[in-house]
DNA sequence: AGTTACAGTTTACAGTGTTTATATAAATGA
DNA sequence: TCATTTATATAAACACTGTAAACTGTAACT
C-alpha cells in the first residue's frame, strides 16, 4: 500500500518498457519492420525472450505501442516544423510542415510503413488504441488549417464548393470540440484531400514507385506541396 | 530430345505452378497476405511443403510471381473497364477505369497491398521483375491519356504549365517508344499526379484512414475522380 | 524474520522456411 | 519387355519464430 514505492517500481517498469521499444526501433531501422524478433530484442538487452512478457503481453501489443509512439513522434515533428515559421505566414507553415512530414517518413521508413502500410504478419492494429494517436499526429495540420481560416487566408478551390451533401458531414468531427463548427466543410475537405494527396505520394515514393518515373522525388514533392497551396487558396510564400 | 514430350511435361509443371499460385491467392484472401505458409499451401494441395520447391526456388520467388500476376490482373481490369465505354468518351473512360481500379483493390485487398504496400516479412520485390509488370498495369491508363490528348480533349491544369525544368524529363519514358514524344510533358505530369492521387486515396481507404473521416468512401472517391477530370481538363461526362 | 510480489530463466510446444538424403513413380532407350 | 534415366514427392533435420508453464532467485513489506 506504500504509494511512493509502488510508483518507483512503476517507473522502473516503464523505463524498461521504453528500452524495449527503443531497441525494437533500432532493430526495425536496421532489418526492417518485419524482421522484428522478441529473442533478438531480448538478446540485445541481455535478457531472454519470455522476460519481455513481463512488459508486453504479446508481440502484437508491442507493435501497437510502437505504432502509437510513431504517430506521436510524427505529430511532434509537425508541430516543431510549424514553430520554425512565424505565426502569420500560414502558407510557409504549411510548406514547412509537409516537408517535415516527408523528411520524417524518409528518415524512419520502417516506422512510417508501420503506420501507413501493411505492417506485419497478420497483425491488425486495434483502432481503439490507434485512433487517438492518428488524431494527435494530424492535430498540428488541422490547427494550422483552422488558424489560417480564422485569419481569412483560405479560399478553397472552387471545385470543392459544391460536393455531394453527405460528404461534408463528418469533416467537422476531425477538429476537437467546437472548433469544428468554425471552419467550413469546404476548407476541411480540401485540407483533408491535400493531406491524403501528399501522404499518398510519400507512400508511393517509399515503395519506389515515384523515383523511376520522376527522377528527382524531392523536386516532384516540393512542386506538389506548392500545388496544394493553390488548392487551399493559401497565397504561396513570397 | 523429344520436343513434344518435353513441352507436355513443361505444361504439367506450369499447371501445378498455377495451382500453387491459385491456392496461395485463396489463402491470402482468407488469412491475409502475411499468413502465407508453404506448409498450408502444400497441405491444401495434398502435398508437403518441400514439394513446392520443385516449382518455386523459395517463398520469396512465389510472392514475386504473385505480385507480377496481380499487376497483370489489375492491368487487364483497367483495359476491360475502358472497353465498356465508347472510344470517343474519354472522360467516361477515365471514370470507368479509375472506379474499376478501386473496385479491384477492394475486392483483392491482399493482392493490392502486396503490390502497393509493405508486403511481407523482410521481403523486397526485385525491380527487374516487377518493373515491366508495373508498366503493364498502368499501360491502359497511359494509352487512354495519349488517345485523349491526340483527340485534343486534354487541357492540363494551368498549375502544371510551368514546372521546374528537370521534372518533366522522364515522363516521356513512361510511354512506349515514340509515343512519349507525342504527348507533352504537362499532360503526362497531371496524368501521373492524378493516378498517384487516386492510388493514394485507395491505399488510405484500405488501411482504414478514410472511412472514419469521410463516412462514405465510395462517394468521396467518386468526387475525387471527378476532380481529377478537371485537373486533366477532360470535359466531365454529360 | 517471514511472507509476499516481482523479475527472470529454463524448458517445452507448435509453428515457420529451407536443406539434404531417400524413396517412388513415370518416361525413355535398347 | 526390361533396364535406365529423370522427375516428383517425401521424411528427417536445422535454425528460426512467438508463446505458455513451471521454477528460481531477489527485493520489498509486514
Amino acid at each position: 500500500m506504500n504509494g511512493a514505492v509502488q510508483t518507483r517500481r512503476g517507473r522502473l517498469q516503464e523505463q524498461t518498457r521504453d528500452e524495449i521499444k527503443a531497441v525494437a526501433r533500432r532493430q526495425m531501422a536496421r532489418e526492417g519492420a518485419s524482421a522484428l524478433s522478441l529473442r533478438a530484442i531480448a538478446g540485445e538487452m541481455g535478457l531472454t525472450a519470455p522476460a519481455l512478457y513481463r512488459y508486453y503481453p504479446s508481440r502484437d501489443e508491442l507493435i501497437t505501442a510502437l505504432i502509437v509512439d510513431a504517430f506521436h513522434a510524427l505529430g511532434d515533428v509537425l508541430e516543431g516544423a510549424r514553430g520554425t515559421v512565424v505565426a502569420e505566414a500560414h502558407a510557409n507553415q504549411f510548406v514547412a510542415m509537409m516537408h517535415a512530414y516527408r523528411a520524417w517518413a524518409l528518415a524512419h521508413p520502417a516506422e512510417f510503413t508501420l503506420i501507413y502500410g501493411t505492417p506485419i504478419p497478420g497483425y491488425h492494429a486495434p483502432e481503439v488504441v490507434t485512433d487517438p494517436a492518428v488524431r494527435r499526429s494530424l492535430a498540428p495540420l488541422l490547427a494550422l488549417l483552422a488558424a489560417a481560416w480564422q485569419a481569412g487566408k483560405i479560399t478553397p478551390d472552387p471545385a470543392y464548393a459544391a460536393p455531394p451533401p453527405p460528404l461534408g458531414e463528418r469533416f467537422g468531427a476531425m477538429l476537437p470540440g467546437a472548433a469544428g463548427g468554425r471552419v467550413p466543410t469546404a476548407a476541411l475537405h480540401v485540407g483533408f484531400v491535400a493531406w491524403a494527396h501528399l501522404q499518398g505520394i510519400i507512400m508511393l515514393e517509399l515503395f519506389g514507385h515515384i523515383a523511376p518515373v520522376v527522377g528527382d522525388p524531392e523536386l516532384f514533392y516540393a512542386f506538389e506541396v506548392r500545388v496544394q497551396l493553390l488548392r487551399l487558396g493559401l497565397a504561396p510564400p513570397g
